[in-house]
DNA sequence: AGCTTAAACGGACAGCTATCCGCTTGTCAA
DNA sequence: TTGACAAGCGGATAGCTGTCCGTTTAAGCT
């Protein structure tokens, strides 16, 4: 599982023989069959043995492929979130070059970062729900996340850009719970508040952390 | 539903007659099976058809007093969750009398709060799973946590505490946004940070709102 | 082409959640 | 005390998730 070779994402072992052909073809059935019922009639609605039944494949094979329908969703969420690492990643690499202030690109990444959640999140809500529960999101695609705000953070403290004293990582990860999917669907949803909204807000967190 | 008498919590609406007292004796039978099984085994582990079996009632009678395991747990915090919210609210009017500054009360309320999930983080872990999906958390307890916050952030803008031009609401949700069980589990569990870290680095965000 | 074998298949199945509905019982009024 | 009835009961049941295992088949070797 999660052995991703579309995407950027870790591939923890090579495989010993390539993958059989008709494997390769159901697991594009099955994504498809997903992507469409998802589209259809929303995440939540649509039941592992219809996505199973669609695709024209037996359980087994479906269970084989995906865990559980938090991995199906993080599977159809691959290539646009190994696309959105690539892309973040890349700018972050050129606003260093250009000598951008570390915590102008930390603000950067979190604006970038909750429009990506605003785009994606049914399926981030749907998979957290499952994959959270065992295991936390160890290995997750979230983790690079925090990696990269702690050490923006790290190196602005490094500048001198940031007050003394503060508890970095504790703070890098409480700067990104609004990422966490409950989180971001109440803000969103329950909360209603508009994503600028919730740029503006880390953007004034960041400010107030400034030297 | 989500009718609690015993404790603190919003009543619905008045019941048109008394409950029957077997029901009251199945309800309590129930609270105690679960109580018991939670502690035994963890809470995850636990089928709701076995709370049933251990409690004699059938699965009927369980869903009709708990329409999930969520509401089951939230139930079984009632008692806690009411005091909790009973002692704040009286040691923030006590403070509040003494002119204790808005911000250092909010500091205070914080760590109350983050105390208070680490003692309870499995029930409300269990709780979140079933309950923010239908409805987010609405009218759930967590509802009066926003309120104070954001009551005690806009006293404290009011008194000339923070600096200007911060969006009051959403900077009270970014800093609750800890307290969503999901969060608080991955902070404490996964990325292993002791309540007291939590605590300075929710300190340090407070005053940095400071003027 | 034919053989071998591990990979892959898919349907049956166990266990769970949540609902439904015919039966039982506590409660109130007379 | 008794009768009526709403409230409550609990087992049967539908539909779901995730697993298991006997059967099938692609792929490499000869």
């Amino acid at each position: 599982m999660l052995r991703e070779n579309s995407g950027a994402l870790v591939v923890l072992d090579a495989p010993l023989r390539e993958q059989r052909s008709d494997a390769a073809a159901n697991r594009r059935r099955i994504l498809a069959a997903a992507e469409q019922l998802f589209a259809q009639r929303g995440v939540a609605a649509v039941s592992m043995a219809e996505i199973a039944r669609t695709a024209g494949v037996g359980q087994g094979t479906l269970y084989r492929n995906f865990a559980n329908k938090g991995e199906l969703c993080l599977a159809l969420l691959d290539t646009q979130m190994a696309d959105f690492q690539n892309r973040v990643l890349e700018a972050l690499r050129e606003m260093a070059y250009q000598g951008k202030p570390w915590l102008e690109q930390a603000g950067w990444f979190l604006e970038a970062l909750v429009l990506f959640n605003a785009q994606h999140i049914p399926l981030l809500f749907e998979a957290q729900r499952e994959i959270a529960a065992g295991g936390g999101l160890l290995g997750s695609p979230l983790q690079w996340q925090r990696v990269t705000v702690s050490a923006l953070l790290g190196r602005a403290a490094q500048s001198g850009e940031l007050k003394a004293g503060l508890d970095l990582p504790v703070a890098a990860d409480l700067l990104l719970a609004f990422a966490h999917p409950p989180v971001f669907h109440f803000l969103t949803v329950h909360a209603q508040y508009a994503p600028q909204q919730i740029i503006s807000a880390l953007r004034q967190m960041l400010r107030l952390l400034a030297a």
